[in-house]
Formats: structure tokens, sequence, C-alpha cells
DNA sequence: CTTTCGACTTAGGACTGAGGGG
DNA sequence: CCCCTCAGTCCTAAGTCGAAAG
């Protein structure tokens, strides 16, 4: 276990060492901080310009040396010049129309609001709308002041989870292997329990604890179990009854026919029609989540204190509306009461409620093709834009202030460094009840190993408990840095940059450009990096090797933001069953190529090279592909003739004879002999006498074999990585539509149809010249 | 000032249905 | 044609950051 020295409470922090070392101000660096002071001197403001100086020359010497190969900046970035000659974009975005805060008002403010015109208001939200969304094109018009979000908003309110059934009298929870009487509300959490049954998570103690207390605390509230049977200890549940019958269930609903589930399907949307449109300023746009969040146990990711906790059910007395005065207020089901109706147009959410995990909201909002979600994204990506004409100052200022007198100065160049070129998050301070997760500020002793002389080893688990670890080389000053940062007395759970927070540090960047924060950076550097990317591809080969070239682009980008995927379940066996496929149809080429030399053994001599492989299969190896290929076979087979029986037997005919299948084993059984043999003797028997037959066939194996690698390639290249983050939150669309105007792709082929729609904006204002 | 709150973006995993290969 | 895979969508957790509260 780590010590946490920020965040805890003062009285913690007298007990640990640093703590009368490094108060939380700004100052000089003194003697006892700075690593100069090994070599025995006092620092005076002459020594520390001394060395400076010296080690000022040794990192340009080391720069000069090493620069054109070595790792210490990745994604060439210091290329600013190519940059510099588009600065007027941004400045020139600010004055496409004059137009201020555009939308109409005075229709709504002057209507009559008798009750009969407010019902044609909200029918009009899911028939035809005063104006459709679709030719709202915001970004044509000049918005800079965004505090106010909108003039009306009307909505439908929001759809709660169904009622809690009951299961069926005989499916209970056993204890101690007699069946518990539970009471509905009880029953309700051990089911959530009981569903996860198989999952992780009903592995994890901590999800097991927590659920079990919320879980007796819920019982007790309900008058405990009603045959008298006391609830004690987690171990003693049996929970598999429960499990049995949701998968019956689940299992039933699979087998319903597909009219019946259409049906269904349709009922369903035909009830949330009205809860997927809302009206804002008399335009009819999409709503993201309109449900209520059902209750359930909460799954919180990596090492969650929390984990497992009861989600509660929420209520309409739970749920704060949001819409303008003069609509008319949905009603809350079932003569329930809403929590509470508020006119506030400075925000964007259309009801909200507290959960109780973490006491914390939870929001319904606008779908990301709404207009106002639009028109964040856009202002996202021009505020990265803007970076590019400031980039240059804030990396040289923090090279400079590598070398600063001033602690806090020296921590903020670092950490700037760090956001700059490893892409790491800003890294709030995080609370007990929380998973241990850490970004650049919160970054502790531990996380970073220093191998001289410029190595760093990142090694931490950063946001949702996704694992950051990269070895790196970074310039001397830095690793000099860090390694001041973790001169004793710091040790394991210290702070390292423990004069620095996100607060801090943001303020900081604000001198160099308004609004820059550390999130910026990533997506700038995100967008950079695709720009410089794409710029790579030629308008070459066809439009699938166009495609293959833009996902290659995008893992770069995904790379760096560190986004990842947890491999699949069967991901291993995959590659496996790949592998081995891949490795069949190679021994299926080298036996062409030995009935080859056995038609012309003068070949041999003619084309070594082309024969060289076939001394390269080991018999053991040989075997083992022997008895893998059969027993393939054999389970073709098996299946096939269950398959086929079980079709039968559903068709009121007759099932299929037994020697049917014995003769299928039979060709086989043929099959393997004939292999035994070929190992015996090492002569293929051959069907056919023409080489030139033969050659053709090991051609296509070739072709063959190289489309298996080239997919298992790119298989092994993707399962860690997941590029759709990247690709909805930090590379500018326009960036993907101009690179699809320009080569002739089709746009679906790198967004699909719901990032169409959100990058709309993007999609209908970027020409092929536009450039991040 | 520092801490907490509120509102927003960013994130990976679960679920599901369309389409691609055997 | 059928199965199975995997892309696309849904879900909601977990960040960031400015502003209010203390």
């Amino acid at each position: 276990m780590t010590v946490k020295l920020k965040g805890s409470s003062s009285s913690d922090e007298e007990d640990l060492p640093l703590s009368s070392t490094i108060p939380r101000t700004k100052r000089k660096i003194e003697d006892s901080d700075d690593e100069d002071i090994k070599s025995g001197s006092v620092i005076t403001a002459a020594n520390v310009k001394r060395e400076e100086d010296k080690s000022y020359d040794s990192d340009l010497a080391l720069s000069k040396v090493a620069s054109p190969k070595k790792k210490v900046v990745k994604r060439g970035k210091r290329s600013s010049s190519k940059v510099a000659g588009r600065s007027l974009s941004s400045t020139k975005q600010k004055g496409i129309k004059k137009d201020s805060r555009a939308q109409p008002p005075k229709k709504i403010s002057k209507r009559e609001s008798s009750v009969e015109q407010q019902d044609a208001d909200l029918d009009s939200i899911s028939n035809e709308a005063s104006q459709d969304a679709d030719d709202f094109k915001w970004w044509e018009k000049e918005n800079d002041d965004d505090s106010v979000k909108w003039i009306s908003l009307k909505h439908n309110g929001v759809i709660f989870p169904p009622k809690y059934e009951p299961l069926p009298s005989h499916i209970k929870l056993y204890y101690n292997g007699r069946a518990v009487d539970l009471p509905p509300q009880a029953e309700e959490v051990a089911g959530f329990f009981a569903a996860l049954l198989e999952s992780d998570h009903a592995k994890n103690p901590v999800f097991q604890k927590n659920f079990f207390e919320d879980f007796l605390d819920v019982l007790q509230e309900n008058g405990g179990p009603r045959n008298d049977i006391e609830l004690k200890t987690f171990e003693l549940c049996d929970f598999s009854k429960m499990f049995d019958y949701f998968q019956l269930q689940k299992e039933q609903k699979k087998q319903l026919s597909p009219q019946e589930k259409k049906r269904l399907k349709q009922e369903k949307e035909e009830f949330e029609e009205p809860y997927k449109f809302c009206m804002l300023d008399d335009r009819k746009e999409q709503v993201g989540n309109f449900r209520i969040e059902p209750p359930g146990l909460f799954r919180g990711r990596g090492a969650h204190p929390k984990t497992g906790k009861l989600k509660r059910r929420v209520y309409p007395e739970d749920v704060v509306l949001n819409l303008d005065k003069e609509a008319k207020v949905p009603e809350a089901p079932d003569n329930h009461n809403w929590g509470e109706v508020r006119h506030d147009n400075t925000v964007q959410w259309l009801a909200m409620w507290r959960e109780n995990i973490s006491n914390s909201f939870k929001y319904v909002r606008f779908a990301a093709n709404s207009s106002l979600k639009g028109m964040s994204d856009y202002k996202k990506f021009e505020k990265a834009r803007q970076l590019k004409d400031y980039i240059d100052p804030v990396r040289k200022d923090y090279m400079v202030n590598l070398k600063s007198k001033v602690m806090l100065e020296r921590q903020i160049a670092v950490a700037c460094y760090f956001i700059d070129v490893f892409a790491l998050r800003a890294g709030g301070e995080k609370a007990d009840d929380e998973a241990d997760t850490v970004g650049c500020c919160s970054l502790r002793y531990e996380h970073v190993t220093l191998k001289p002389p410029n190595t760093v080893i990142f090694d931490f688990l950063g946001k949702d408990s996704i694992r950051f670890y990269q070895e790196v080389k970074v310039e001397k000053q830095v690793f000099k840095n860090l390694t001041l940062f973790k001169k004793p007395p710091k040790q394991p759970g210290h702070q390292l940059f423990d004069r620095l927070d996100p607060a801090l540090l943001n303020k900081h960047l604000q001198n160099y450009m308004p609004g820059l924060t550390a999130k910026v950076f990533r997506t700038y550097n995100a967008s950079k990096t695709m720009q410089d990317q794409l710029d790579l591809i030629t308008d070459e080969g066809t439009v699938a090797e166009k495609i293959l070239k833009y996902n290659a682009a995008n893992r770069t980008v995904a790379i760096l933001c560190n986004h990842q995927r947890t491999v699949t379940k069967g991901h291993a066996a995959a590659v496996q069953k790949a592998t081995d496929r891949i490795e069949e149809l190679e021994w299926q080429k080298i036996r062409l190529k030995r009935a080859i030399l056995q038609l012309d053994k003068t070949e041999a001599k003619k084309n070594p090279n082309y024969f060289a492989e076939v001394k390269d299969l080991v018999k053991e190896q040989e075997l083992l592909i022997h008895k893998r290929v059969i027993e393939k076979e054999r389970e073709k087979f098996t299946k096939k003739f269950a398959r086929e029986n079980e079709k039968r037997k559903f068709d009121n005919e007759p099932p299929l004879p037994d020697s049917q299948l014995k003769e299928w084993m039979n060709k086989v059984d043929e099959l393997e002999s004939e292999y035994k043999r070929e190992v015996e003797t090492g002569k293929v028997e051959v069907k056919t006498s023409d080489v030139d037959k033969l050659k053709a066939q090991v051609e296509k194996l070739d072709q063959r074999i190289e489309n298996y690698a080239i997919q298992l390639k790119d298989k092994e290249d993707n399962s860690q990585v997941a590029l759709g983050t990247s690709k909805i939150n930090y590379i500018d669309p326009r960036l993907s539509v101009v690179f699809c105007k320009k080569y002739g792709v089709p746009l679906e082929k790198v967004f699909t149809k719901s990032l169409r729609d959100k990058f709309k904006w993007a999609i209908e204002s970027a020409d092929e010249n536009w450039r991040f």
C-alpha cells in the first residue's frame, strides 16, 4: 500500500518526513532540494547559473548527437515552420457572419400560453416541428457568448425503469441449503447479484462485501426474511437458482418468433417516441439518455472501494426537470410528483437526479447530434487549433523553465512537458473512497522510474484504471529534475509534483492563451498527429487500402492517448486459430513443393531458394499439424451430423443413419493413413503430373497466407487499442472529411451514421483545403 | 486562499444486430 | 444459407475544470 501525501489531512502530513521540508508554497530551490548539492557546492545564484550553463551545453551536445534518431520528443512536433503560415485561420473563423446570438425568442414569448396551445407545442415534438433541426446551420452563425444555452426548451420528461416484478414463488435464494422467503425489495437486490453470478464482479471480494451489506440493509428495512432464516454470511448464500432462472428467461426471449420480437420492438419504439425528442428554440432536437438509470449494483472500474454497492431506484421525487417557463410540465408517472421544476437556460440538461453512490448528479442531456453539443464540440476543436499559434512560446518556456530556480516553476515545466509530449491528463486529486488512479499532477514517486542517463519508465493506472506503461527517453534536464523531485526524504506514496495541482497548472497555461487548459493539449496533439499522419498518405491504391492507412493513422493517435481496450475473451484463442490456419497453409504449400520435386528432380537445382522451406519443416511439427487437421475434420463431420439431425427432427424427418457418419469418418481415416504414409515414406501422393499446375497452386497458397498474415497482424495490432475514443473525441472531424473528399473515399467508410450526424457541422463546413 | 459542487467531456465494457465468410 | 463475428450502439463510470462555498 502506498501513502498519500497530498489530499490527506494536515495531521497525517505531520507524520511524514517530507512535510516540513516541502511546504506547498512558492519558494526558491534550496540546497536540500537541489540535486546539485550532492557535489558539495553551496548553491548561490551565481553557482546555479554556472551549473546551468554546463548542463545546458551538455544538453545541447546530447541533442545534436542524438536528435535524428532519438525518441526524446515523439512525433517530430518541433517542426512548426509549416504551421506558421496558416496562423490566420483561427482569426478568420470569427468573422464568418455577423449575427448576434441568432435564436428566435420573439415567437414564443409573444405566444398565448393557453393549455391547448402548449399541448400543441408538445405534440409538435413528435410531429413536424416549426423548424427542422436538419436545416439549422448554427456553424454559419457567429456565437461568442454561450452562457445562455437556449430561449425555449420543451420536452416530455424521462422514462423510468419498470417496476420490480417478483420472481415466481419457486425461484428462491438459498441460505445454507434452505430456501429464503425474501420480501420483494430484498429479492430484487439479491437478483441484481444473481444476474452477475458468472461475471468477474461476483468473484470480487469487495463487490461481494459491499453488495452483502447493502442487501442486508434492505432486508432489514423490509422486515427480514419472512420465514425467519437469519442471513449472516455471504458465503452461505446460493444465488444459482435465481441465476438459472434469468438465463432461462433470456433463452425464452431469444426463442420468440421473429414477428413477436418485431412487435415487441415496435411497441417499445412507440412508447419511447415522445421522450426521444425535445423542442429547443423551436427546433426539434434529439435527447440523449432519456431513460433514468435503473437500480442495480454499482460496477466501479478497477479497484473501486464502493464497487458492488446498491445503486438505488430513482423516483420522480428525486428528479429535477429543466424546461422553459411556458412549457407544459410533463406529468410524473403514477401520481408521483417531480422533485423540482427548474427554468435554467444557462445549462444544457433536461433533467437531473442525485445518485447515491458518490452523491453526485446524473443528467439527462441532448444527443450528440444536437446543435448545442455540436457547438461545444466545434468550439473545443477551434480552441485546440488556436493552440497552434501559441504552442511555440509554451514549449520554449517550459524548456527554459526546466532550469528555473523556483521549485514550483520547475515542476510546472516538467508537468507541461509530460502533458505535451506524453499526452498525460491533468490528474486531479482523488478521495479515499475512489479507485486509486492518477494523472500528471497526481503522479507519485512509485509511478516514475528513472534509468540513467535519461530513460523514464511510467507505470501507473490512469482514468478508468487503464494502465499507462511507457519506457521513454526524455530531455536530459527533465531527467535531472525528476531525480530532484524524487530525492530523499521523498519515498513511495509521496507526490512527485508536490507543489502542483491542476488548478495551478491551468492558471499558468491561461497566461499563454485564454481558455488554455491541460486537456486542450490532448486535443491539439491528437489532431495534429492525425493531420501529420494523413499528410503522409498519397492518393494511390484502392479505397480499401486508403481506409487501412486512415485506420493506421487513427491508431497512432489512439496509442498516443493510451486508448486501450481489454482483449476480448476469445482473443488468444482466435489468434491461435488464425496462427494454426496459417501454419496449415504453409504445410500444404510444402507438400505441393515436395510433389513438384518428386515429379522433376532438376527443379531443386534450378531454384534452390524456392524449395528451401521444404527442409525447414520438422517432422515433429508436421505430425502435430497432421493431428490437428485430422481432428478438425472429425469435428467438422460430427457437428455436421448433429446439426443435420437437429434440423430433420424439427422438420419431422427421419434422422440420418449412423452409417452416414461412419462413412464420413472412414474418409477421414483414409486421409489420416495417407498422411501417415507420407511421413513414413517422405513421398506425397500426387494427383497430377503437371508441374506448372502445382506451381500455380503454390502461388495461390502464398497469396492466401499473405492475406491471413495481414489480417492476423491487424487483429493483433488492434487487439489492445481502441480507435473509437480518439475518433469521437480528439481528432478534428474535419480532418477525416478532407481526407475523404481528397481521396475519393466514401465518408461512411470512416464515419458511422451516428458520427455523420454528430459531425454534420464538420461535413458541411470543411472544404478540400481545410487544415487543422 | 482552499475545498466542494455542478456541469460538462471523455471513457471502456456490455449488448445487439447486420453483414461477411465458410 | 447459416452461423458467428465484430462493428455500432447503448450505458454509465470517471475524468476535467470553472465557480460557488467555506
